[in-house]
DNA sequence: TGAATCCATGCCGTATTCGCATGGATAGAT
DNA sequence: ATCTATCCATGCGAATACGGCATGGATTCA
């Protein structure tokens, strides 16, 4: 590669034009003299044309070296921008992250995380997408975001996961309700309630089955519902009483509702997954970092 | 010099997204591919955050790196600049050139040799200004401008010059005049002739008026001028004989004047004139061999 | 399974770079 | 007029950077 200009030696050509000396421009940067000279000689026979000419002993510019001053602090003025921006991004004060999680989580806790994750890096460009669980991770998979929010287990190809939350489960229902005063629900309780269940075919709806079952119980779920915040709405309408993630259900709380845990513990554990190649990108380490440590504050489990 | 930004990094950086691989980035410098896999390993070290993911043996951008791709490629657009005006400023396709003459000069000889060398570097500047003799030297002795032409001798400190003309003198004349016959004219024959002489108190108005001394012929000087240009004009209204340069009066033989070689031979040298220190610009000394030149091919003696 | 491609790294000779020491020249001060 | 402070250029030696060669691991495609 045909020697590319010096950019040093096009530092100390401007710095020598704005002070004067060699010996000034030198001290600029932290060269000695000797070495500032040089570079300065070096420069001249690369571009095959004298700068400064010597007189008595001083150095004073040729108006090729006043031609070409401009152009040169003008590419040295690139050059820095092109620093800055380094340092920027390094530090995280510009970015891009494009995440995506499921309704139930992007229109709850997220927000309030990525609230957090902003004020911390001001200068970042956040995306939040809101899809389906499938397509969720078939978006971080595809590489079409940086990372994602899934519920454990992941099983699917090419993701790699870092669990952030563990909650419960909570039944949620209208204050006035009969029920209300319980310290807690479980499925011998709520027979013959009418119930506000998720995810009608996935594994989670099972697990809750499952439990009812093993409690000689027969669940009436008299409404299925694919988010949390219509459960809680349906709720608030008393029309039943739902069964919901604990950490996702928090925002809902409203409209006269509460929260009884439900018994046995039914976990919902998620994830912050990624690609697994390549890795992570920077910015989703962080993000990582600050979901686990809001997480922490918040006391979730 | 807390290490400058590596350019060549840079630019192998920004070549390895446009490519796609290493090893076409590396060609595309004539660098092997382990040489460009280090500077882009270096370059990242030196940044402080990846640039590329390593997929599966391949490199995939992150999203860093397309962020800094654009300001790289201003940033190296901005070097190249330097480079091509650097090109140009050696090559003499940009510059700038000041020179001063007396008017004698400027107005004559001095448009043609000009017309000459803008045409071998149209892309300099020239700036021609027409003084006095006495001025021509001071702006350049102060570095006024950067060259100039005088007459020998030159006599002014800190000025050195290059013979590039010396021609005779001659006596200008209306061609219906009695001695426009002549083969050529001296003292005797003009003696009693009106003579417009010029440079009234100058070295050579005392040699002109020393040869007709010692030709024992009192010059009847009818008038004193300080152009050549107007002692043309005058000659041409028929008002007496001027005895100027040969060379510089060329230009204004018109009108039905004519020129006779005057005897004896008195010489007017002429030199190309800068400071002594510091030396002449590189644009001056490519006119002073655009001047030398011309006065060849003019064949002036 | 084998060939082709791509990337990373150890090794080593060479070129560059920089500080130190030195010397020459000039301008200003005593 | 001499002395001093500045400024610039250059020889020298050590540390460093650089780049090619050789090699090896991983992946893709036929």
């Amino acid at each position: 590669m045909k020697r590319d200009v010096d950019l040093r030696a096009l530092r100390i050509f401007a710095a020598t034009l704005r002070h004067g000396t060699v010996t000034a421009a030198g001290r600029e940067f932290g060269l000695t003299q000797p070495a500032t000279s040089r570079l300065l000689a070096q420069l001249e026979r690369d571009i095959g044309f004298e700068l400064f000419l010597r007189d008595r002993g001083r150095l004073v510019p040729t108006t090729d070296a006043m031609l070409l001053f401009e152009e040169v602090e003008l590419a040295l003025g690139g050059v820095d921008h092109v620093k800055s921006l380094v340092a920027d991004i390094a530090r995280f004060r510009v970015g891009r992250l494009r995440l995506v999680a499921p309704p139930s989580f992007s229109e709850g806790v997220l927000p309030q995380i990525v609230a957090a994750f902003l004020a911390r890096f001001p200068g970042v460009h956040l995306s939040v997408d809101s899809r389906s669980i499938e397509t969720t991770k078939a978006m971080i998979a595809a590489r079409a975001v940086d990372a994602g929010f899934v519920k454990l287990p992941i099983d699917y190809p090419d993701l790699v996961g870092e669990s952030v939350v563990n909650s419960g489960s909570v039944c949620v229902l209208r204050g006035e309700h009969r029920l209300a005063g319980e310290r807690d629900l479980d499925p011998l309780r709520l027979r013959g309630e009418p119930l506000i269940l998720l995810g009608f075919g996935r594994a989670s709806r099972a697990e809750i089955e499952s439990v009812f079952s093993q409690a000689g119980v027969l669940p009436d779920a008299r409404i299925d519902t694919h988010t949390i915040s219509s459960a809680c709405a349906l709720a608030a309408r008393g029309l039943g009483i739902a069964i919901v993630n604990a950490l996702l259900a928090r925002p809902y709380l409203r409209d006269g509702l509460i929260a009884l845990p439900f018994k046995p513990d039914l976990r919902h554990e998620y994830a912050f997954v990624t690609a697994a190649v390549p890795g992570p990108t920077r910015l989703a380490r962080e993000f990582l970092l600050e979901t686990k440590a809001w997480f922490a504050r918040s006391g979730a489990t």
